[in-house]
DNA sequence: TAGATTGTTAATCGATTAACAATC
DNA sequence: TAGATTGTTAATCGATTAACAATC
């Protein structure tokens, strides 16, 4: 029962975990709030807020054990649990998104890829022979599925939702703009907007020019 | 000279641009604050807060004007201006990033995009070819370019790097996870961590259900 | 004029940073 | 024991929210 943690510390959770991983793969066996600090851009006394909202890991006048501490943000973050996960959208986008990640290692399996248009359907991406968007429900309702990745554009995920939202469906990771959790409030939605990343972007270039 | 507008609020212009883009699209014409909070979930208040950073845009017991807020928040964006880019990696990634996006109205355009693999080199993408790796600083010697885009895996961007800040390039937009910013503090990195992303999602998923 | 809604100041809330006692 | 570094409380800072006067 540890109690409401920011999102703005679980943000940073992902990016602990990553410099612990490196860490420990170079042979660092301790590593001091600082050093942490140092790596993530931060402070000390963030590193060791944020660390302590889920236990005290580290030993004073020594610092935190590295491969414990990697593999309790692991826990944290719930790594070791797999949750099982279909792609919709096998075009360039779902398909980058199918073979660019290590899902075993970010708490997920794929299980399985649909797509409408029929050039594509047939084709094997990471093992995975990819499906007819027709067969949506029947794989749903006879797996256990409990998250979507959408790779599809906008109006093509607005009538898909209403019917994965029925068959069950409450977490998605979304990359189109179709605002999910707005419709749905009791959904679990992590947004990928790669348009408005680069709008940022576009911004901080011509702040600095003035 | 505006004065620093936080990071937060700049996070927020995209999503204020694209739901004005739909409102002009649907032929709305006013907007209220109001109105703008709910479909931001966020607050009238810090909606009138976020505009004001920039400007009195609104009318008093009126509201604000759909097409010129849309269009003020594009110039406050910059997307008006046009920053020439290269993609470097065509792999999966690198593909998906080149077909899905619409970089003129982003702000960008893409100019190059170059690969190491001599399967891709010569293939099209967009109406651009792909060229070798060897060829980036002739392109960038004799071409305006000012921004990166990164698709690449983290042991090939940390060689790359120096070459492209010697060349001149301090923007990047970067899928890696090779930290450009704290290698090189005055350039300006918007990263993008899809690994992180779904990591983050799984924290929240595993939250739910305790 | 009355009603609506902004622009802006003030109050609140939460996150980050600083400080230091606890302790390995 | 002395030095180092955590865990944790307190102080600061900044962002969000509330309130209301200005005004269309």
């Amino acid at each position: 029962m540890t109690k409401d943690i920011s999102i703005q510390v679980i943000k940073r959770l992902p990016r602990y975990y990553r410099f612990l991983t490196e860490l420990e793969n170079n042979g660092v066996d301790k590593v001091s709030s600082t050093k942490l600090a140092e790596v993530m851009s931060s402070t000390a006394s963030q590193v060791r807020q944020d660390l302590n909202c889920f236990g005290g890991f580290g030993q004073q006048g020594y610092g935190y054990p590295v491969a414990m501490l990697r593999k309790e943000i692991g826990r944290i973050l719930g790594l070791d649990k797999t949750h099982r996960a279909v792609l919709l959208g096998a075009g360039n986008l779902g398909r980058a998104i199918a073979t660019h990640l290590n899902f075993d290692s970010l708490g997920f399996q794929l299980t399985a890829i649909f797509e409408k248009d029929k050039k594509l359907i047939g084709t094997m991406l990471r093992g995975i022979t990819v499906m007819p968007d027709s067969d949506i429900e029947d794989y749903i309702r006879s797996n256990h599925v409990n998250t979507a990745f959408l790779t599809l554009p906008k109006d093509s995920v607005e009538p898909l939702i209403d019917k994965l939202y029925a068959l069950g469906i409450r977490n998605y990771w979304n990359f189109s703009h179709f605002d999910i959790a707005r419709k749905y409030s009791d959904t679990i939605v992590e947004n990928v907007h790669l348009g408005d990343s680069l709008m940022t972007l576009c911004y901080r270039i011509n702040e600095k020019n003035h």
